[in-house]
DNA sequence: GTGAAAGCGCTAACAA
DNA sequence: TTGTTAGCGCTTTCAC
């Protein structure tokens, strides 16, 4: 292997341009100080010489690393990669955030991080080590474990966390889940429902919360009891079955279901069908993600949209803009949810 | 911002365990002349004060960057991901790529490149001066773009080229298209099918004439005629409506069809449903890629399964094994697909 | 087998 | 407004 040089250093655009170094650094960054005439003769030998600079010797001396980490739980992405169920989630993230990143010059480094073991720390460190990003993105259930955050905080990193009310530092982001909720809520009590089942996620993330508080204000708004129509599932297929058939299982059941995320809405399909309860004329289906393969299913699922790409995109900007200046977001941004009507849902059963 | 520094650097290590720098960065990079008394020494500082190498001071002194690029078509990809079809490509690239770079201490960052801009050469040259790859993953259509080919022998950057058969330099490996296509072919002839339909894919991709050719060659093997019964698409599913009307508005239709891509076949069996056509009754529907949409669908549907993550898994080790020794594969790695079947292929219609 | 010195490409701090 | 100097953390080269 020749040992690879970069082929055009500051140094050859500082000749060509008969200017100090400085002044060629001035005009890579946008940085004060430098006379408009000047600023163009260096730009147009950089352009003549197509250079570009080193993110490494940036890095070194002391500036940015134009590199933003963006940190998933390691078990659960694998998993979901393996699976092949068309959760889309990273390719999401990619999208808002690849190519905010790529707007300021930056890039995205996707990394993989334990949640649940001990060596989250060490994992953690040795990726900021190694990589020493200039800011990182959080995302559930990382956006509130104290051990990341702490950590973030004590090497004064700039972090967003996704899906987090941001206590304690880092700037939070959240996709508008109870609000969702309870907008589906109402639309399915406008379609008559009154006995409307959720189906909620795991407790470890906060969201999970949040969606079925939206329910139950969606359900007191409209006068209507919750009884015990609240079952507790963790997002995948087999909790789903096991809730459903509980929530179907009754007499008489509910006419609607929320279910907070599409592989439990999608279990709840099939226990429906096994149960002879049609979708939707005697059981309407709303679930959280609008993953693909909400689209895919008979009958396709109404789901409330995760604005995930809008969201990274957002903290992407948040966090390369936090270089300039210091002025963070404390409250939580919101990005708000949306909803996809498909055929799902229909009209509560007369005499229901 | 306070200018972030490396918390522990070399220096710390060789201070606490009494050596040269020099000695530590032979035990960093494992390399010879190092006693073993002293090697233990040394390891044991570092795990004492979690010393990791910056990877950008690595880069600057002349070594590896431990960065290995992807390059992925820009247009397709960002319109995979706002389509939101479940096509989960760069997933499976990331699962294969990333966790094998991990293992050797590697990153993998994705890059989005225009195929057909005049531009592709000045955002590759782009990449490389800022990243300084050690390495570069070379996607269809990419794999083939002799501008980005040529750039990347003239820079002397190892590179692997997916689908790809590698005339001209670098790392062939190929995902066993025409056997994947031949394969399937027999298992439907099999099944009693005599008038087996193809749809192919984009003229633009190497592998849709490889998969072509693997029909060809099974109907040929058993001594069926292929008359015209190869229409052309591009990947799409509109495409694949057009496709799938010629050959079914055929009399008689072919019993079987075989298709380039699963939203060509998604679109097959829906004109065979506006046709009439019962899948897998009278039409046995075949698709390649095997996307996390095969098994949602009704019928699920068969699918030659592209070993994406273990091509491009193979591809990083090849390249970062290409740092030491200089042995490299030649001919193309052939990484086979597999054949997944489904519900939507079955006997031939008696009589047809 | 080990260490000292030079330098990678860039920016911070300071000087002019 | 511009230039000079001194590193950043590491590996290379070469001396011992």
């Amino acid at each position: 292997m020749p040992r690879r040089r970069q082929a055009v250093t500051i140094k050859h655009v500082a000749a060509d341009a008969g200017v100090s170094l400085q002044t060629v650094s001035r005009v890579i960054n946008n940085e004060p100080n430098v006379r408009d005439e000047m600023r163009k003769r260096v730009q147009s030998s950089i352009d003549k010489l197509g250079y570009i600079p080193s993110i490494a010797a940036q890095r070194m001396s002391g500036s940015r690393s134009y590199l933003i980490l963006a940190l998933n739980d390691r078990d659960r992405t694998i998993e979901a990669w393996r699976a092949r169920q068309g959760s889309d989630w990273v390719d999401q993230m990619l999208l808002g955030g690849m190519l905010k990143c790529a707007e300021h010059g930056y890039r995205m480094v996707i990394e993989l991080v334990d949640t649940h073991n001990d060596h989250v720390e060490r994992e953690l460190k040795a990726a900021l080590a190694a990589l020493q990003p200039d800011g990182v993105i959080l995302t559930p259930p990382h956006s509130d474990n104290p051990l990341i955050t702490g950590l973030l905080e004590a090497q004064h990193v700039p972090y967003a966390r996704i899906g987090s009310l941001g206590e304690g530092g880092g700037i939070p982001l959240v996709m508008g889940d109870e609000e969702a909720a309870r907008d589906a809520t109402r639309r399915l009590v406008e379609l008559g429902h009154k006995r409307i089942g959720f189906i909620a996620g795991s407790n470890e993330y906060r969201l999970s919360e949040w969606r079925k508080q939206g329910w139950r204000v969606g359900m007191a708004e409209a006068g209507l009891p919750i009884d015990n129509l609240c079952v507790r599932g963790d997002f995948g297929y087999d909790s789903g079955l096991v809730a459903a058939r509980d929530l179907l299982g009754r007499d008489p059941h509910p006419t609607a279901i929320i279910a907070s995320s599409d592989q439990m809405a999608l279990a709840a399909r099939d226990v429906a069908a096994e149960l002879g309860i049609a979708v939707p004329d005697h059981l309407s289906l709303v679930s959280f993600d609008n993953t693909p393969v909400t689209t895919f299913t008979s009958p396709p699922l109404s789901a409330i949209d995760q604005p995930i790409a809008e969201t990274v995109s957002r903290a992407v900007e948040l966090l390369i803009t936090a270089h300039r200046s210091k002025e963070l977001p404390q409250s939580p941004v919101v990005i708000p949810a949306g909803f996809v009507e498909r055929s799902s849902i229909g009209p509560a059963p007369v005499g229901a």
